[in-house]
DNA sequence: TTCTAATTCAACCATACGGTTGAGATAAAA
DNA sequence: TTTTATCTCAACCGTATGGTTGAATTAGAA
């Protein structure tokens, strides 16, 4: 269990809620890459590219070690457990076919309980 | 495997990068809830609180049955399936004490491998 | 029918986001 | 030293986000 706070939550979540982000990502996954190396898969400038960058650092999945003129950028995969695990919660939701047996329950009670002011 | 879209998972992940929405669907998992419901905890007008659930909606993680005057929504939790899976890649990452031997082997490789122009 | 309740809609506002360009900062290479 | 390469910074732009308010929509309740 890791339960991240809630704005780390919404940094990691915001991180990952845009495409070029994620691919930057499972790039790091082979290993480091610099930012040059980061931003040349996309149709964007190095300053565009360095913003995503920056996203994924002040998420905490990307940690940047400085040599000289290049910065290089590794993956910090530690954040993404506790995005993982709060989405688990609802992994009973949708596993199985239990899951229509419940989504049917649940809709029956709150059908009984409506109204009911719980918190 | 759920393999979302891009589109997808930016909508999904956008909807889960903001706390107001993750309460939301907390809520929903206890039970279908209305409209009125899911906005009384928080200090917003309905309005607001109308336009979350709208983003909860185009995620996919809200279906809505209208009865009467009064909308009732339901936590359909699919689509985290697609998130969940995602994230799940990178357990390798952050599992176990092998991470840290993984970082130091993915570092060594990346010094050797750096600009082999692999995507 | 008239009143009231549950929601959305539309217009508006401030701020954030994702992109651009051009100008630094800094360090390696000539 | 001068040039070139790697990146960030700052200013700007258009659009999206998250909030507000007030009016419109729709349907129970009196």
């Amino acid at each position: 269990m890791v339960e991240l706070e809630a704005p780390q939550l919404d940094a990691v979540f915001h991180a990952l809620g845009d495409a070029t982000r994620r691919r930057m990502l499972r790039r790091l996954a082979e290993g480091e890459r610099t930012v040059g190396e980061l931003a040349e898969p996309f149709d964007m400038s190095l300053a565009a590219a360095s913003k995503h960058i920056k996203a994924l650092e002040r998420a905490g999945l990307v940690r940047r070690r400085i040599a000289g003129r290049t910065h290089y950028c590794a993956l910090e995969a530690r954040p993404l457990a506790g995005a993982h695990d709060w989405i688990g919660f609802y992994e009973q939701f949708w596993t199985s076919r239990l899951d229509i047996l419940e989504g049917l329950l649940r809709r029956e009670d709150s059908q009984k309980t409506k109204g009911d002011g719980d918190e």
